[in-house]
RNA sequence: GGGAGCUUAACUCAGUGGUUAGAGUGCUACCUUCACACGGUAGAAGUCACAGGUUCAAAUCCUGUAGCUCCCACCA
């Protein structure tokens, strides 16, 4: 039986356990159920899990666990990224807390560190995943730096060197002074910054005049190799190739024309500083200047800063304004917005710097990418982002993909000292390919990060070998992942996958929102503001957190988190529990409910497939029973459809609302007092009871897994467990559309009645005479018999009068609908003013809409363009409140 | 500079041409009725940012304006 408190705690790790012990979510290697597939966006083994990992996890949990009820043979492959730059950092971070330095331990030691942390974090992720319900295949578990997909990255290398597409060049990278390392133009995060427009004097050398440059890092110009000036500019034939005499230095530099220049910014003469800008990189390789580096590779000046070497760059813009002051040559300072990147990492200002990188040549491997995406091969969810996706593969920039780190894949280069051949190989070389020298060294380097990861749906399969799970399972059925990797990492796997498998790497990209907390920021560290998710499960219970997450997130849009929003999911899973208890805990056991031979009766024949044994014969469903029943069907069969386009919160809304408002408001509340007769009829609400609750926890279970796994094992003992289950082929005909209106209709009578009561205060425990005056004919009269009894008892009603052409008794609240007019005697009760105030109001109401709706028809075009559905339907309307009001109309005059 | 998204009840958000615009929380009144007070019943609450336009019909489509958020860009 089920404890009178629902406590998650408990019933969320008993069953983790369970679903462990039993393997259910190990995929199959020999089904030849339709295989559906997910990879696990593999988090960083720099910390734990934040509200967002749950957020996605719960995503594709979501829909691994739904396609298992469906039949599918499920992956959903687990793995973790060792996050080269981050995790670097912290451990070095860690390291230096106890004195120690990178260096002096160094590259091996180092390493072997950097794994003990890998260790203790990968730990606690899995137990995060696990807390969270997340049903990941753990045999197939992967780590980016197994020996596997290590190897797949060098043959990726190596094929992309054969391939001419890898490059090393001398070129100007993003150099984060922090890090000591190259990043990708991806890595840069820029913010908008007030600075200040420095305006300084560069005289000719001849003595004759001086020209004006205006820049927002003075302390460069000490690496000046040249001033450009637009070609378009009017004095441009006589400028180009003077000499200037370039300030606080030695050197003359001379005035070049280039296309980048804008005539009309600044004065329009731009310092060139090749080794400390991008652009005025280009302009110097276009112009055959060599860089002239004036600030190291720590972000301090060097030796060819003079005296300025050593200070930091701050510093050394603070000396070179000051000196140029002093020359004179300072002409002007304004404040400027302007941008400036930093690293996404460390947030460290990134110092453009030269530098000999391995760069990847992209624009070949693009090509195919934009293709899949606009012919619809891969979608979007939501669509927007294939736009976004589009630009950014359309303007593509080779990948700077060598870092200065020791914790990654080495890069798998070769150099030979005797003959300076470079070996790019699979396997470390025993001799150089060209001299037969056995003295090679390494590149010192390792591999960004997102190398290995843009291999990641396949890689983890096995492949280059074309292993059994590689052809099951890839392409993989859907990503899920934040829109802020779209570049760094979906992008990437649709190139690589392409590349290297001829395939696809998913059809569907499902981009989830960013969560923020309840103030809009988004959610970081060094806020501390994103609470820990087993915080969160502790309190709530995982099944609470889930439901929240989902319900609270469509496609796309950020999510505004606030702990206290979990109190939603926590509500609905304490309704589920103690509907659960109500039912389980009737009087009737399985001799009572089970045990006839099946029948030709939908809901009989349903409840046999779901529980496997056919309903009692002594067993007879009634109105209600297969109103529900039917309820259900259809609310599974627009779950699916929400669910199938990516639409979660819409399928919870619906499931929600079903079991809620349907099931227990209305279902439940109809069948207690049949339940208590405990006849014929009793076992039949018992058993509908029953099938509902459990089809309910079906639909339930990929949102909820906890509670409706241990619900599922009370009302369907014996089956097979919920995680492991498939829905049940149901028989057509349990939706009955007809008396669902029907029911509708039911519903109106009874909310009117009770809203009747409340108007005139009668307490609960008073219970009152009702006449119902209904249009003539059997149809309407005999329906409403049907109902009689559940009217009285959902009502409260003492007496219930049914005619065609009842009295309206004096002093009564009456209500009109249509084809019915509702009369509450309450003579002495109620005031007479006040219902017919009230009637007043319902009727000015009813007058107004109709009047809408006659203008409508007034207007002709509306008859002759307005497709013949909506017309009818519009008229249909117009009767049925003209029917309304006439009624109400009707019910004013008898009060007189 | 280019682009995208958002603006709907007190709050957080659904709703993309066709009934009287919905939910959760909060609020009001009544109810501890033998599943649940983490509950029930009934209710109040919205010029759907603003201004134009298209249409028989606009929260929904178009144009513009304002505010907020985000992305991209060789803003010297």
């Amino acid at each position: 039986m089920l404890d009178k408190v629902y406590d998650p705690k408990g019933i969320d790790t008993k069953w983790q356990r369970i679903w462990e012990e039993r393997g259910v979510f190990t995929a199959s290697r020999d089904s030849g159920d339709s295989p559906y597939s997910i990879i696990l966006p593999p988090p960083n083994v720099t910390g734990q899990l934040t509200v967002g990992h749950a957020l996605g996890t719960t995503v594709q949990d979501l829909l691994c666990r739904w396609k298992r009820l469906k039949g599918c043979n499920v992956l959903w492959l687990p793995g973790t990224d060792h996050a080269g730059i981050a995790t670097q950092t912290v451990v070095e971070k860690s390291l230096l807390e106890h004195g120690i330095g990178r260096e002096e331990l160094g590259r091996e030691k180092f390493i072997e560190e950097c794994w003990r942390w890998k260790e203790t974090y990968h730990d606690r992720i899995v137990r995060q995943l696990g807390r969270l319900g997340a049903s990941l295949d753990w045999t197939r578990e992967v780590f980016t730096l197994d020996p596997g997909v290590s190897r797949a990255v060098r043959r990726v290398f190596v094929h992309l060197y054969e391939k001419g597409l890898i490059y090393r060049d001398r070129y100007i990278v993003n150099w984060c002074p922090a890090c000591r390392t190259a990043i990708s133009d991806e890595e840069v995060e820029f913010r908008d910054h007030l600075g200040k427009l420095y305006y300084i004097v560069y005289p000719f050398a001849d003595g004759g005049g001086e020209v004006v440059v205006g820049t927002t890092r003075p302390e460069t110009m000490l690496g000046d190799v040249a001033v450009a000036i637009s070609p378009e500019n009017p004095e441009a034939a006589d400028l180009e190739g003077r000499m200037l005499v370039l300030p606080l230095t030695d050197r003359s530099i001379p005035i070049i024309l280039d296309d980048v220049v804008d005539p009309e910014f600044g004065t329009g003469f731009l310092k060139v500083t090749p080794a400390h800008d991008a652009t005025d990189f280009e302009i110097g390789r276009r112009h055959g200047l060599a860089p002239f580096i004036v600030i190291g590779r720590d972000g301090t000046m060097n030796e060819a800063a003079g005296r300025f070497a050593g200070l930091t760059v701050a510093d050394a813009r603070a000396g070179v304004l000051a000196a140029l002051e002093e020359e004179g040559l300072l002409r002007n300072v304004e404040d400027y917005h302007h941008a400036i990147g930093h690293h996404d990492r460390c947030d460290t200002i990134v110092e453009p710097a030269v530098s000999r990188q391995w760069f990847l040549r992209m624009d070949s491997l693009a090509a195919p990418g934009i293709e899949v995406v606009e012919r619809g091969d891969v979608t979007f969810y939501p669509g927007r982002w294939k736009n976004i996706y589009l630009s950014w593969m359309e303007n593509i920039r080779d990948w700077c993909i060598s870092r200065q780190l020791w914790w990654g894949h080495r890069i798998p280069v070769w150099y030979c000292t005797e003959c300076d051949e470079t070996i790019a190989a699979v396997d470390e070389p025993e001799r150089c390919t060209t001299c037969g020298s056995a003295v090679l060294t390494q590149d010192e380097d390792v591999l960004d990060t997102w190398f290995s990861s843009w291999l990641w749906t396949f890689s983890p399969m096995g492949w280059p070998e074309k292993s059994r799970d590689f052809k099951i399972f890839h392409p993989t059925s859907v990503l899920v992942t934040g829109g802020d990797i779209i570049f760094f990492w979906v992008a990437r796997m649709i190139m690589a996958a392409l590349e290297f498998t001829g395939e696809i790497p998913f059809s569907d990209v499902y981009i989830t929102g960013i969560v923020r907390d309840a103030k809009g920021r988004k959610m970081s560290k060094s806020l501390g503001n994103s609470p820990d998710p087993i915080d969160i499960i502790d309190t709530y219970g995982a099944d609470a957190f889930r439901f929240t997450l989902m319900k609270l997130s469509p496609p796309g849009q950020d999510l505004l988190f606030d702990e206290s929003k979990v109190e939603m999911g926590k509500h609905f899973a304490n309704k589920i529990w103690n509907a659960a208890r109500f039912v389980m805990e009737q009087p009737y056991d399985d001799r009572d409910l089970f045990g006839g031979s099946p029948n030709d009766d939908p809901l009989n024949a349903a409840c046999a497939a779901l529980f496997g044994r056919a309903p009692s014969a002594g067993a007879a469903f009634g109105w209600e029973d297969r109103w529900i029943a039917g309820e259900l069907v259809r609310a599974l069969g627009e779950f699916e459809r929400a669910i199938d386009a990516y639409r979660i919160d819409e399928a919870l809304g619906i499931a929600y609302d079903f079991f809620w408002h349907a099931y227990c408001d209305w279902y439940l509340e109809l069948s207690k007092p049949v339940l208590r007769e405990n006849g014929a009829r009793g076992r039949g609400a018992a058993l509908t009871a029953r099938f509902t609750l459990a089809l309910s926890m079906m639909m339930l279970h990929p949102i909820m897994p906890f509670i409706t796994e241990e619900i599922w094992s009370l009302v369907a003992p014996g089956a097979e467990i919920l995680a492991a289950s498939r829905i049940p082929g149901l028989p057509a005909g349990l939706v009955d559309p007809s008396l669902a209106e029907q029911v509708g209709q039911f519903q109106e009578i009874v909310t009117n009645i009770r809203n009747l009561r409340q108007t005139f205060r009668l307490p609960p425990a008073q219970g009152v005479r009702v006449i119902i005056r209904c249009e003539p004919g059997a149809a309407m009269q005999e329906r409403l018999e049907r109902f009689r009894r559940q009217i009285v008892h959902l009502a409260r009603v003492d007496e219930l009068e049914i005619a065609e052409n009842v009295p309206k008794p004096a002093g009564s609240a009456s209500a009109g609908l249509t084809g019915l007019e509702i009369y509450v005697p309450l003579k002495g009760i109620i005031d007479i003013d006040v219902e017919r105030q009230r009637l007043r109001r319902d009727l000015e109401k009813l007058s107004a809409e109709t009047e809408k709706i006659e203008n409508r028809f007034g207007d002709g075009r509306f008859l002759q363009r307005a497709p013949d559905d909506v017309i009818a339907r519009e008229r249909s309307r117009l009767e049925e409140m003209a029917d309304r009001r006439d009624r109400i109309a009707r019910i004013l005059e008898e009060m007189e």
